[in-house]
DNA sequence: GTGAAAGCGCTAACAT
DNA sequence: ATGTTAGCGCTTTCAC
């Protein structure tokens, strides 16, 4: 910034005009006398005139950015929200920040504070996962900055959000894995305050019952990272020849633990089948390809920017919040048993 | 941006003093009493007052963010760049807004200037896949803005680079097939526009001619995603039976091409082996587990914000470009041959 | 049709 | 020890 771009008043001061004139010729107001207008015009087009969006959302108070919180850009499923989310508010004249939280509580509330002070005009959050205390969402909201959460969302604070039908999801998932002959499914899910971790447990739960199998709790684990599979090594393989099929809460840990098991001598899937959930692309690298269900990452980013952009442009909507939910679908593939012809 | 959070002026007025004697007191100025300082600065805290990022910058004329430009953050490479940057980044006190070219060069036109309206204080990029003019960079170049590639870098203009050491990553990659028995390597590369492709095809040119073994012009194919192997399908079965080995010039694209060979009869290694490019965590998760070599896009990241950090402290530093260059470390699996017994 | 002036939030040189 | 003023880049109301 040291070497100071050329300014309205640069051109004012060069063409011998009032920097008032430079910004209406600009903007194509009508006042200006089509002389000056493409004069200016020229002018600016030749020292490569850019506006300042500093100044100008200082001036108009509003800066037509918006933030992003996010845990992980490195998992597919958040990239994907974010080249959603890109999308629309490219095509929309917004721009973005992104912040990474690394699912930390305090880097959230930095991230959040950041935001603030660059004045975003809304925000569109992915809680953390070791997020239990929401006060700084609360100002956000008390601060009547639109926010959408995203995915993992806060019950406590009444606003827009854009989640997955997790309970469904798990549910499907689930029940796919009892139709093909699975019995004693093991869950690897999240710590249980992670409210899309409660719901795929819930419809986990749910499978079970509707299919009249008993719940046996020792067939849940929290373990959601290929390195809580390292940890939990000895837990799992104990468990291994007791089961015949696992559910896990996300695709990197179902892949984590097929590995596992492979390298131990169970067949997959005859031995142990495997599901995860949210169909990263890993799913269909590795052998045999990963049942899995779809999440809809790409769509639930543009809805989300979408909704914010509603919120934007009634400010005044007092309007209920607006909740996106979006269905999930089964990715059937090799890591599970085939359906008995029968069912086909 | 609505809802006016509290400015300086509003407590200058609620207090009955001027709005520099809040700045000052806020920012400890030896000056104030310390009365008033105390009492200002405690109706700050209750207030929650923040100072507007927007205006800071465009009185100080530095705006202490720096704006990224990188193709596709789904990568685990470019993600850990951006990793490597931001934890620089934040503990000196630099935000960073972060842009996404998709490889597209209109895409890397749009970012460059959103940032330079921004007013970013200096740029990291990493340049887009497609881009072939390089007029948008040295305007960057020519406004004084300090500016570092990473990786795929711009050879026409004289900034500070981190790079990887392609070339030898490729030499050591393709000696290693060559040590452990391949003779006959099929090189799957980018276009040859792109510079790390090039220098990642002349180490695998080398590495041959290092080893006496003749170079066959049919064994390099442009293919460099997972789609365009889908799209070269037929041309990689017909000449798989007369290959003993391919080298993908990235993980992802090997792990596709593996994932093709298997499912047509082939043995890895036995019958083909196979090496990537990056150290992808896919890597350790596919069946068997590729061999390739890590490219430390964390410690990059890290090393270009470092860079640019001094730049930004040095702004008349007219001193020559910094180079870093990484080397990369074979990570040895098992989808590449055991090395004979004597070598070892 | 164009210019002068005020103000967005903040700082710093210059008063007092 | 505190206030006044001007200015960062821009827009907009009000004059002329």
């Amino acid at each position: 910034m040291k070497p100071h771009l050329t300014s309205i008043n640069d051109i004012a001061k060069a063409l011998g005009v009032s920097a008032s004139t430079v910004s209406r010729a600009l903007k194509d107001h009508p006042d200006i006398s089509e002389g000056t207008r493409n004069r200016i015009k020229a002018f600016a087009q030749k020292v490569n005139y850019r506006p300042n969006a500093l100044a100008l959302s200082l001036k108009k108070q509003v800066s037509n950015t918006i933030g992003i919180i996010i845990p992980e850009i490195v998992h597919h499923f958040f990239s994907s929200i974010i080249s959603g989310i890109e999308d629309v508010a490219y095509s929309k004249g917004y721009r973005v920040m992104i912040c990474q939280s690394n699912e930390d509580f305090s880097r959230e509330e930095m991230n959040v504070q950041a935001l603030m002070d660059h004045r975003v005009d809304g925000l569109l959050v992915c809680i953390s996962k070791t997020t239990e205390d929401f006060s700084h969402f609360k100002s956000v909201y008390n601060n009547q900055i639109p926010m959408v959460f995203l995915d993992r969302i806060c019950k406590e604070i009444e606003t827009d959000r854009v989640i997955t039908d997790d309970f469904n999801g798990a549910r499907i998932i689930t029940s796919h894995l009892i139709k093909t002959g699975c019995k004693r499914i093991l869950h690897l899910g999240t710590l249980p305050q992670l409210l899309i971790g409660h719901d795929r447990q819930q419809g986990y739960l749910q499978a079970l019952k509707e299919n009249h199998i008993d719940f046996n709790p020792e067939l849940i684990i929290t373990c959601d990272t290929p390195v809580k599979v390292d940890e939990n090594r000895d837990k799992i393989l104990e468990i291994a020849p007791h089961i015949d099929a696992i559910f896990a809460v996300n695709d990197f840990t179902a892949v984590a633990v097929m590995n596992l098991l492979k390298n131990n001598g169970f067949d997959i899937p005859e031995d142990i089948a495997i599901a995860g959930f949210g169909d990263d692309p890993i799913a269909t690298m590795v052998d045999p390809p990963l049942t899995t269900v779809e999440q809809q990452g790409y769509q639930m980013g543009q809805e989300a920017m979408n909704l914010l952009i509603d919120r934007l442009a009634n400010p005044e909507g007092s309007k209920q919040p607006d909740v996106k939910i979006f269905q999930v679908e089964l990715r059937e593939r090799k890591s599970t048993r085939q359906l008995p012809f029968s069912e086909k």
